[in-house]
DNA sequence: ACGATATTTTGACACTGTCAAGATTCATTG
DNA sequence: CAATGAATCTTGACAGTGTCAAAATATCGT
């Protein structure tokens, strides 16, 4: 007791080593990055709250892109979830559950902004490498979108002016192009969020 | 002669005062910009380049960002003209006219999509506070946008089954969201720019 | 108990934005 | 022309960043 008690400054207690080093940081990242940003996280803030040095989540994370694409990662789980939940739904009007799929995307990209501005921003698509991994949830996410819009095309619920491809690819790119205007600030009412949701699906349908 | 040529470095031929260095601050932000994006500005390899020293550019913007909404700007003027050049063309089918700025807007985003980026991303409107005049501008040009969705709904070439605002916001979302997804990275085939351009007139013309 | 391996730390380097104080030049008076 | 005040530019400094290399410590399989 003599040694490990007056030697160090870390083991006092709690051990030398973390325990879930990987865990915490991700987590805690997270959470820095939902309150401040990006721009908020430093990899050496990081390591100080989790209460580990400098360099240590270099041990865990190659990079600080590396880190964030782990945190993009949970996004599109989450919005994996959305859509399986949404096919599972009891709603039998396709064309209103795919008003719902759409109201809530832009809800849900609202409440996680940041992590959204993670899943789709440059600050990993071009700044840096998304990870091997990212890049294969992102493609199954929008496959998954991209089918879906097939089946809607062959129901007619939306116009088969072009293919499913090009369709989806605008469809999201519109659902896109209104997250980005909300969270990027360039758009500040929000409270016309809903309205242009509306709206927005009011284009895409094919009535 | 003998004071001025021994006792600084600067004062060998050159002037000590550099003459027009807004403009050339100006000037060589954006070719950096546009060769690196915004991540490859600093303030300090951009002095260096230009010959002054480390804080002289803060004698001319109060900030970065001031810089950066400069740059902004000339952006927006340029796209100001665009839609200028529209109106003044021989194009009289309005609904052409309308496909020819859809694929003008996005080619001119794609050319400058460094500057297009700092337009309308996050780094001026949501970490900064964008300049007073780029406000203004920022929100004549949405104005215009929205006089001439107006006028298109009046003439049946879109559908006014939404007001005016949120067809435009709606629309110009669609035309962003196409261009982020291409700035970004995340779409990586440039390829079929074109044709999703095409496909997005088609989901937001009436017909 | 020992040696390999995983984990963490300290030190260091090259960057960044920007503030404060001093130096230099310019423009405008008297 | 000389002097004074303003504009412009420089040097020094500070706190912060990502991340590499080498050393320290802990853990685990033998």
């Amino acid at each position: 007791m003599s040694k490990a008690s007056d030697r160090s400054k870390k083991t006092n207690g709690d051990n030398y080593h973390h325990g879930n080093l990987y865990g915490s940081l991700l987590q805690c990242a997270t959470e820095i990055i939902r309150d401040g940003g990006v721009e908020a996280l430093s990899m050496r803030k990081l390591a100080d709250r989790v209460g580990v040095s400098r360099t240590a989540p270099y041990h865990h994370f190659k990079d600080k892109n590396e880190l964030l694409c782990a945190i993009a990662e949970q996004g599109f789980q989450r919005q994996e979830m959305l859509l399986l939940q949404l096919k599972e739904s009891d709603q039998q009007d396709l064309s209103q559950q795919f008003a719902d799929y759409v109201h809530t995307y832009i809800q849900l990209a609202h409440e996680n902004r940041e992590q959204y501005d993670l899943m789709f921003g440059r600050e990993i698509w071009r700044n840096s490498e998304p990870t091997a991994s990212l890049q294969k949830l992102s493609r199954q996410h929008f496959q998954h979108w991209l089918n879906w819009i097939d089946k809607l095309q062959q129901k007619s619920i939306l116009r088969s002016t072009d293919s499913a491809l090009r369709t989806a690819q605008v469809t999201w790119a519109t659902l896109h192009g209104i997250c980005r205007l909300l969270n990027d600030g360039v758009y500040t009412e929000e409270s016309n969020v809903q309205e242009i949701g509306e709206a927005a699906v009011q284009m895409m349908l094919s009535n």
